[in-house]
Parts: C-alpha cells; sequence; structure tokens
DNA sequence: GCCGTTTTCGGCCCGACTGTTTTCAGTCG
C-alpha cells in the first residue's frame, strides 16, 4: 500500500467522520492532518512500518492515528472505517465533492431523500424534489445540476503550462484598465505546482466595482459565480476557474502571503504569530489585544494595531522572518528553516549550463541537429546532449548503431561550425523489459553520455519492473535515467517500482535522475527528487525537446527543483562540461 | 485525534459569499 493509497483512505475516514455528524471538529482536522503528513512523506510510510519504525515521529501523527496506519499497512483494511461506513454510506463521499455541496447537505439529502450516489442526486435534482428540501432551494438545484455535469466532464486539474497559456493573457487584458494598480497571481500558481485547481489574482483598485465589473466581462468568461465588491470568481471557457480579490494596498502584502502558501504552510504562521502575541489574516498583522480594547474579529479575537501588511518582506518579518519564495511554501520545514536562517540557496534557469536530452530529425524531432544546436547556443548553453531514439523505438525513427555512426559524422560537421557550444554524443538507450539496454557496448562506449529509459511495458508488476531498472543502472555505462516515472500528467500513471531501491542504486552506481522538464512530465516529481537528494543521488534537469521551441521548457524544470529544494550543486547540468562529465564517470 | 517548558488538559487558523433557515448556516479557499 502506497502513500497515495492510505492518504486516500484516511481522507474517506475524515469525510464520513463529518458526514456522520462528528460533534469534535478536531478529530477531524487530526485525520485532514495525517493526510497531509502521509501524501507528503519523501519515504513509503509501508517501508517505515515493516521496519518497526515509530511511526508517531511524523508530524501529525499520535497514538492512534500511527495504530490505524499500521493496521491499514499490515491488513489492507482499517477496522474503524468498516464500522463508520456501516452507519454512513461510503458513495457518499463522492457527493461531498460537488462545489457547494459539504458534509451538512449530504447528509441532509441522505436523511431527507434517501440519496446516496450521484445518479440518485441527479435524478432528484431533474425531478425537482430537490428544491423543496429546508435549506435547499431553486437556485441550490441547479447548481447542483451543473456541478455534476462539470464533475463527470472533467475531474482532473490543469497542467500548469496550460494554466500559464489561459492566465497570461487574462492579465494583459486587465492590466489595460488604468484602475487596476497591482495585479498578481497567487496560490499554487505562483507556487509553481505541476497542477493547479483554480487561480487566485489579487488586485489592488482604486475603484474596486468597475474592475469587478471588467473582469466579469472578460471575452472567456463563461459564466460568473460571484461577484461582489472584493471578490469574484468566474468559469472561463476552458474549465478554469479565476477568482479575483481587489484589497487595498496596506493589506496587499499579507493577502499575497495568505492566498500563496499552501493550508498548512499559512496554518504555521498564524500559529507563530500568535505565539508573539500577534494575529495574521489576508488584510494584515494584528497585535491581540486586551478584552475590550480591540475590534472584535469574526473569529471572537480582540485585535488592536496593525503592524504589518503592505509587502510580503514585512509580513514575514513581523513574525520574525525572511521572505520565503513561493515554491517553498508548503509547510516541508521551510518555516523552521527560515527561522535559522538556513532557507536553501535555489537553483535558478540562469545556472543551467547545458541540456541534456533532446532529439532531432534524426529520429522523432522536428528541427535538424544544427537547428537545435544553434537555439541552445543562442540561450547561452554551453553544451547540449544529443539524445535521438534508439531501434527499439521504430515508430520514432529509432536509429541502430550503424546510423548512428553515421550521425556522428553530422555531429562532427555542426561542431565545427559551432565552436561556441559543445555537442555531445549521447542516445536516448531504450531500457528493455529484461533490464538490458538497446544499443550494442561497442556503440554505447563510444558516446558522451548514455541516457536510458523506459518506453515500454509500462504494466510490469512492481517486482519485476524495479528489477528491470537495477539491470540497466548497473550497466557500466549507463549515465542518466530519463523520465524516471513514466508518468504523463493527467493522462499516464507512473510505472510502479520500489523507488528507494532504485535510489540507492543509482547512488551506488553514480548515474544520475533526470528532472524531465515538460510540463506534461515534470519526472521525477518534487517528493522523489527530495528522496533523491537525501540518497546523494545527482540529478540532471532535460527539456526532451522535440523542436527547437521546447528548449524554452526549462523553467518548468527549474521550478520543480526548486519546490524540491534543490541547489545547484544537486544538479549536474550546472556543471562545466568536464566537471559534469566526470561525476557521471565519463572524464 | 494531536500536542506541549508557561500545559499531560485544554487548547486547536481566519474571513467572505451565497442562498435562504429574515439573522445565519454552510461552504470554500
Amino acid at each position: 500500500m502506497e502513500n497515495i493509497e492510505i492518504a486516500a483512505i484516511l481522507r474517506e475516514m475524515a469525510d464520513l467522520l463529518e458526514i456522520q455528524g462528528e460533534t469534535n471538529p478536531f478529530r477531524i482536522r487530526a485525520y485532514r492532518n495525517a493526510v497531509y503528513t502521509v501524501q507528503e512523506s519523501p519515504d513509503p510510510i509501508r517501508k517505515m512500518v515493516e521496519e518497526g519504525e515509530d511511526l508517531t515521529e511524523l508530524p501529525a501523527i499520535g497514538k492512534d492515528m500511527a495504530a490505524h496506519i499500521t493496521e491499514l499497512v499490515t491488513t489492507g483494511r482499517l477496522s474503524i472505517l468498516d464500522e463508520v461506513s456501516k452507519e454512513v454510506p461510503r458513495s457518499l463521499v463522492e457527493l461531498t465533492r460537488l462545489p457547494g455541496v459539504g458534509p451538512k447537505k449530504v447528509r441532509k439529502l441522505w436523511d431527507e431523500l434517501d440519496i446516496t450516489t450521484l445518479d440518485e442526486l441527479e435524478a432528484a435534482a431533474r425531478e425537482g424534489t430537490i428544491a423543496g428540501l429546508e435549506g435547499f432551494g431553486k437556485k441550490s438545484q441547479e447548481k447542483i445540476l451543473e456541478a455534476i455535469e462539470r464533475h463527470r466532464k472533467r475531474s482532473g486539474r490543469f497542467r500548469l503550462s496550460s494554466a500559464d497559456e489561459l492566465v497570461q493573457p487574462l492579465i494583459e487584458y486587465m492590466l489595460q484598465d488604468e484602475r487596476v494598480e497591482r495585479l498578481e497571481v497567487a496560490g499554487s500558481y505562483r507556487r509553481r505546482q505541476e497542477t493547479v485547481g483554480d487561480i487566485d489574482l489579487l488586485a489592488i483598485a482604486s475603484d474596486p466595482g468597475p474592475v469587478m465589473e471588467r473582469f466579469v466581462s472578460y471575452s472567456q468568461v463563461r459564466s460568473v459565480e460571484k461577484s461582489g465588491d472584493t471578490r469574484g470568481t468566474v468559469i472561463l471557457s476552458s474549465d478554469l476557474q479565476i477568482d479575483l480579490r481587489i484589497l487595498p494596498a496596506e493589506s496587499y502584502g499579507s493577502a499575497l502571503v495568505y492566498f500563496t502558501g499552501n493550508k498548512e504552510h499559512n496554518v504555521e504562521l498564524r500559529k507563530r504569530a500568535l505565539q508573539r502575541g500577534l494575529s495574521v489574516s489576508e488584510y494584515g498583522v494584528f497585535e491581540l489585544a486586551a478584552e475590550g480594547e480591540g475590534e472584535e474579529s469574526t473569529t471572537g479575537r480582540e485585535l488592536g494595531k496593525r503592524v504589518a501588511g503592505r509587502t510580503e518582506e514585512e509580513v514575514y518579518a513581523a513574525v520574525g522572518l525572511p521572505w520565503i519564495t513561493p515554491e517553498l511554501r508548503t509547510n516541508r520545514g521551510e518555516l523552521e528553516a527560515a527561522e535559522k536562517g538556513e532557507l536553501p540557496h535555489l537553483i535558478q534557469v540562469d545556472d543551467m549550463r547545458g541540456d541534456l536530452q533532446m532529439h532531432s530529425t534524426w529520429s522523432d524531432g522536428k528541427n535538424t541537429i544544427e537547428e537545435m544546436l544553434a537555439a541552445c547556443a543562442a540561450k547561452g548553453y554551453e553544451y547540449v546532449a544529443l539524445t535521438d531514439h534508439s531501434k527499439a523505438l521504430a515508430m520514432t525513427g529509432g536509429l541502430d548503431s550503424a546510423k548512428l555512426r553515421e550521425q556522428w559524422k553530422e555531429i562532427e560537421e555542426v561542431s565545427a561550425r559551432h565552436p561556441e557550444i559543445r555537442l555531445l554524443r549521447s542516445q536516448e538507450v531504450d531500457i528493455l523489459a529484461d533490464g538490458t539496454l538497446d544499443t550494442e557496448d561497442e556503440t554505447l562506449e563510444q558516446l558522451d553520455l548514455v541516457v536510458i529509459a523506459v518506453h515500454s511495458r509500462f504494466d510490469l508488476p512492481a517486482a519485476q519492473q524495479t528489477e528491470r531498472l537495477l539491470k540497466a543502472i548497473q550497466h557500466p555505462l549507463a549515465s542518466i535515467v530519463a523520465h524516471p516515472t513514466g508518468r504523463i500528467i493527467n493522462r499516464r500513471d507512473p510505472i510502479e517500482f520500489a523507488l528507494d531501491e532504485v535510489l540507492a542504486c543509482a547512488a551506488e552506481h553514480g548515474v544520475a535522475m533526470e528532472l524531465n522538464a515538460h510540463p506534461n512530465r515534470l519526472d521525477l516529481r518534487d517528493i522523489d527528487l527530495m528522496a533523491a537528494k537525501k540518497r546523494g543521488v545527482k540529478i540532471v534537469i532535460s527539456t526532451d525537446a522535440h523542436t527547437t521551441a521546447d528548449l524554452d521548457l526549462m523553467p518548468y524544470g527549474v521550478e520543480q527543483a526548486r519546490r524540491a529544494w534543490l541547489e545547484p550543486a544537486d544538479v549536474l547540468n550546472t556543471l562545466p562540461v568536464p566537471d559534469m562529465l566526470a561525476a557521471l564517470g565519463r572524464g
């Protein structure tokens, strides 16, 4: 049982408790906190259990939660969940995924109308029986029908690059209005997560009314969900939801902090503030006032003087911290690191000296070797590796040894015309199902780098897949494992294998793992990269470009590396070419 | 259900919008 599965069951448990009417909201929160810990853990929890490690060492995991997780991992079941689901049908959980429908409403639908599934809810809404229910109305009924339709059509999230494409024109449109003094995207988009659920826009505007009006009138808006003085929500025709919040300048920094950090980062930040007699909200940092002496906030706290809020730096400084880069704001230790002055010096796009995976017209690329090389030189790279496919990928025009040798002649000619950049001989060599490589050793020996990758038999059982990768990594000529998990975001799941074993093997044999920068892949994932770093495995970031335009995708890889706390020293293609080659045993 | 040198008991993050239950609960982020 993998972390993601454990997390899903604990989340279901929390949802069911809520529907059941659990009177202690903190018990529910405890499960949700545990969910977060499990899904963020870079190590497999299953393995920790097997090795008898103490799970209560993990944050938000106490004695009871540790017992639940242990039961789940060892037996595959959770007795407490079985008990709760005897009382509350598990199918109700899916209903709470509909926007606007929460546990209380689900409970009501179940109690009054005996609704337990999406189909039953849809039927009831069409018959019009929902509208008559206390706490519901005609509008709720319509919204439920729309929500069901959308839920069925698309349950995935938007790839970051798709969000970029949709958001940038909207920002340009909004900034054409001179009443918009400032506009930034916050949320998971600003953290540069690999996918985003929706977009949070924050604005300062001299006159909010017309600005909100402009926002909801954007040509790509399909429906307006909310439109108030300070907050509006629209759905674009692409199905992407955009929230706009308009704020006074004195609150802008605190709002940016509030809407950029994930929930867990914000909770930690507010706890920290309370310890210092301060309260942080999206409106600012306020002193806590004695009873009767301040203004009561909606949560019953008495607030006194505002001490910060205009800029992010000001807000973090108020709680005794330096500014923290958005990519790190997910409560993976960044607040502690900030406090100690030990924030990482994260890698930047400018640190990249070369790109170590790309294709040309020799296999499935769209541009010639010379076009690719010239484009890389124009980016200021010192070196690139040309990695056309090997013969097993016939459909891409993969090269056998004879063809590869022909290609070397062209590499020589093109290199002679571009002395400003070093063109490395390489190949993206298929790892066959038995773990052997698709190209003969005599040929591999003549390459500067050997990039190896899985492109077939994604469905092998985990044990076999692990063996396959281990064997390939142990090949004495292997340099880099490309897109190690093979996942394609929103389309193909990662292959199943024991990542920790594979990383240990790679560390031992000096083989690097690729962070494939293509926004469809972003493989390894951030938590995998953290695990790799912990194991001492070096990373390379490559675009896997199939066109000269794809070479521009490098920032997506670097952003993901930043989320994984990687520094230049962790990434081999920040090094000059002799050092990079030496680190891969090709010096 | 978790957590902790001011605590092993009593806390646990904050605010807006919507629809409808005319004063606020539910939901969301």
